[in-house]
DNA sequence: AATATTATTGCATATTTTTACTTTTTGTAG
DNA sequence: CTACAAAAAGTAAAAATATGCAATAATATT
């Protein structure tokens, strides 16, 4: 959908540029964007951005976004990608799963940068990692799959 | 005051440990430490601590503490002063479990004193720890539970 | 192209959370 | 101990948010 998309993303430029206290108000600002939806739809898109709400400097309650979201562009055939720098990804060799554990292969020295990227990214489905030199140990949530830590990790490293 | 601050550390515990998607939920759990409040003051002790709702895993809502608090107190000039010594916090910033698995965060450069603190203490509910710059990652036994390591740890980090 | 499948949305409503107001409890100073 | 002030908690109602369901639009499949 190209209109939800461009939607998700004014909801992003929005929250990260003023402060907004709820959905009401964030409504109003993407009306004034051209953007025409219900408090409904607005609260699954919050829902799907993983937006929170918190409590800010003065006391004020405040939405904001967690994960640092990937910028997209167009790939030639039509879909989305992510835009990464080829450095971020380099490192990376091959990742292989036991019980809530995945070990990820790095090529040496790069095992840190790739932890430190993906603690960075906060994922729910990913509770912690340590590394070594051309290792990741990655600890998942007790209820992530496989395919959820993949799908979280391919926002980092999109040929994983 | 007594009652309201050992019902704050109730919430940091619970919901450090489990998945909680509602003030009602919260509520029960509390319950059953033998906490009597309404949901009105749950609202507000959310708020105090800064606690929000996000997205977990599988879609559901959860809530979460964000910065784990530093315990404080008026210093003499009138500013507020963290209670614990650096030494006695070793760092700590939060802890999470999968499994048979705890990912303890810690401040940059902490974790390996931390380790060494908690290899040093031989707990019985805890087989060895690797550190790595930030995150120190503890194999627990196999029959011990999550409280049963969250107490051995409380006598190295009080306020964990 | 026609049909099946899946995703998106609004509406109405249920659920959840916040808050204004009041009462109770707690701490303090006389 | 009593009175006062401040903090905490309950009550009830308002406000905010989430969701089941049905309609519609987009996408994929044959």
């Amino acid at each position: 959908m190209k209109i939800k998309n461009s939607r998700l993303d004014a909801i992003r430029l929005i929250l990260s540029t003023q402060e907004v206290g709820s959905q009401e108000e964030l409504l109003n600002e993407l009306a004034k964007e051209g953007f025409k939806l219900t408090q409904a739809t607005l609260s699954r898109d919050l829902h799907q951005l993983r937006v929170v709400k918190t409590v800010g400097v003065k006391g004020r309650y405040r939405y904001v976004l967690t994960r640092p979201q990937q910028y997209r562009h167009e790939g030639a055939s039509g879909e989305m990608r992510p835009v990464v720098s080829p450095q971020e990804s380099v490192g990376y060799q091959s990742i292989k799963f036991s019980g809530n554990i995945a070990v990820i292969h790095t090529r040496p020295s790069y095992a840190s940068t790739l932890a430190y990227h993906i603690d960075g990214c906060d994922f729910p489905e990913i509770i912690g990692t340590i590394a070594g030199d051309d290792t990741v140990l990655l600890v998942m949530s007790e209820d992530a799959t496989k395919g959820a830590v993949l799908r979280a990790l391919r926002t980092i490293i999109p040929n994983i």
